[in-house]
DNA sequence: CCACGGGAGTGAACCGGTTTAGTGAACCGC
DNA sequence: GCGGTTCACTAAACCGGTTCACTCCCGTGG
């Protein structure tokens, strides 16, 4: 029983001010017209409770309002809280986010790509599964992409957050080789993280360097599968002294696996995360983790698009750099000397 | 360097099938034109490689083919599940989920709920942070509306999935009096999951049903945040030798604090939580928890939301029942007998 | 005094579909 | 053989903004 069956439309505006539609469009955004026209306007708008249809405008300009993102696989934690993180630093900024979920499928993610053009996102912010597809080369012709985690080969991103993955590895691989370990289990998850390189030749470089011995394994991303994998790898006969996992979920599978082994953490084994999610403090015992300064990366990649939606030419490529967050997870090799001064 | 500078129009599909874009329109949506010349006219939309432009159907058609996810606070894990399932279940069914967070603060949960509305979406499912606002019966007048965990008062919701949660504390907090626990904390959060009644309601009535003292204290949702909370409770001369979470994150900063006061679980303490989330399977010890069938509630709440877009006139109410996930950490009181025939 | 430039505003086309009103043909029963 | 339907389809209006091409007017400089 209010007075809105219907929103006021431009054309009313137009009307009741006096002036011509597109007048009224101009003053809307303070263009092309006077202070006091556009005073006028806004007054009129305010009155007949007037607000731009949002459609209808993305129709005509071609311009949503709304910033797609595509997250690999939104089942992982870290990337619930990235688009988490992104989806308010947006909407601080007076903008939308569609946040789709490729489910770690390539194809999907194709798809939802194009439909997110379609549906004219002013601009694509995108955890790729799959970095090396043609699909970006098409889609960077029409909207400013974003990559986080990967960047997308053949400069067709307008703008790439990427990971210092290579450091992230040295510290956690330098930290275990402190305290003693030199064989070190290594469990990847193509999925929880698509690294600038496939981890491994991080990790085989470091590990050669530091003259230790790594083993990598894939498991997969889902929370509690990197239980069974890590059986495997805790229950053979000579298991390494750490495991160092490249997301945090992976560690707390292998939590899990520890549990059920009866081994201690980090009494037999010592385990070191990839994420520092906010739930890794709470693990008992807490675990030691690579930290990516979330925080840091919503704010760059936004800042990034949101420079790229308002013309700004200048491409990004922001590289983020890892700190350790240690914890209790990691402790001296069993059998090895407690200090680094050991004979 | 393909053929696409600019994607095919409904206007050329006419012109290349020798009908009315009127035609093609009908066509394409299988209705009032021959078999044969839907036929035709997907042949030739394939071939320019047509596809509708979804703003501009949206503009005409007042429809928009999304549905609008607003999450009361999506920092919480439950709700990030419960976003990120509902978001794969409308993609099945193609649609897409604009996922949007009203981070707990009942004001941006309406200015989105507004906007979400402006930008013409089919329909409206949320988790609301303020059931009782009258913002719900102006929205419910022009699109329908999918409440989860809460009704909203008045029927302007289209549809309700709601949680038993009366039952959830009963299975709960039996569970606990079987194992001899006659004191029991339990920590609340207004925000983890808006329930039917203050949650203070059911455990109340429960507790005298059972003959035995609660204490409600509420947390807050943040996780982590919890930890402090529990440090009190646990930390008082008199503590309670059970804690029941109304939401697992909050167990999850119980079982820091318990770590951190060197309470054994559940030796010294059970504790149980309230949504079960796959984290929880995985903790040391793994947090007995209820059970609230994430997948019913997505296919439920999905379901719903179709048939009140498709036009189905039935409202429904749903309600959900928990079941009670029985792990480790709960176990038989410090200093009762062990089984339920003590003296 | 006139040409020029720029600011303010207008009218109409446009974005790309959907929907309404209407048309001609075929079909139906009586 | 004729009024009444139904069917397949069309032309044009419409959704509600934006933008292009112009006009008008005023101030300036030569």
């Amino acid at each position: 029983m209010t007075q809105q069956r219907k929103r006021a439309t431009i054309r009313e505006v137009a009307k009741a001010t006096g002036l011509s539609p597109a007048a009224v469009s101009y003053a809307l955004r303070g263009i092309q017209t006077s202070e006091e026209t556009q005073e006028r306007v806004r007054k009129a708008a305010e009155e007949l409770g007037y607000e731009a249809h949002p459609i209808a405008r993305a129709l005509a300009s071609g311009r949503s309002g709304m910033v797609g993102l595509l997250c690999g696989s939104l089942e992982d934690l870290w990337q619930q809280s990235l688009a988490v993180g992104i989806g308010r630093a947006l909407f601080a900024r007076d903008r939308y986010a569609i946040i789709l979920d490729a489910a770690g499928d390539p194809e999907r993610e194709q798809m939802l790509a194009r439909q997110l053009r379609d549906q004219r996102v002013d601009g694509l912010i995108v955890q790729p599964v799959d970095p090396s597809a043609e699909l970006w080369a098409e889609l960077g012709e029409s909207l400013p992409i974003v990559s986080i985690g990967d960047s997308l080969p053949g400069g067709h991103a307008y703008g790439e957050v990427v990971f210092d993955n290579r450091a992230g590895v040295t510290l956690a691989l330098e930290h275990l080789y402190d305290l003693g370990h030199r064989h070190i289990g290594v469990l990847t998850s193509t999925l929880a993280r698509t690294p600038d390189r496939p981890a491994d030749v991080h990790v085989n470089a470091e590990a050669e360097r530091l003259g230790i011995r790594a083993d990598v394994i894939a498991s997969p991303q889902a929370l509690g599968a990197a239980t069974d994998v890590a059986l495997d790898v805790l229950g053979a006969p000579a298991r390494p002294t750490a495991l160092f996992c490249f997301s945090d979920s992976i560690g707390y599978g292998v939590y899990a696996a520890t549990r059920e082994l009866g081994l201690a953490v980090p009494g037999d084994v010592s385990v070191a995360g990839f994420d520092n999610h906010p739930m890794s403090a709470l693990l008992t015992p807490p675990l030691t983790s690579v930290d990516w300064d979330i925080e840091g990366i919503v704010h760059s990649a936004v800042r990034v698009m949101i420079g790229a939606i308002e013309g700004k030419p200048r491409r990004r490529r922001i590289v983020c750099e890892p700190s350790l967050m240690l914890r209790e997870s990691t402790g001296p090799a069993p059998g090895a000397a407690s200090g680094p001064a050991g004979p």
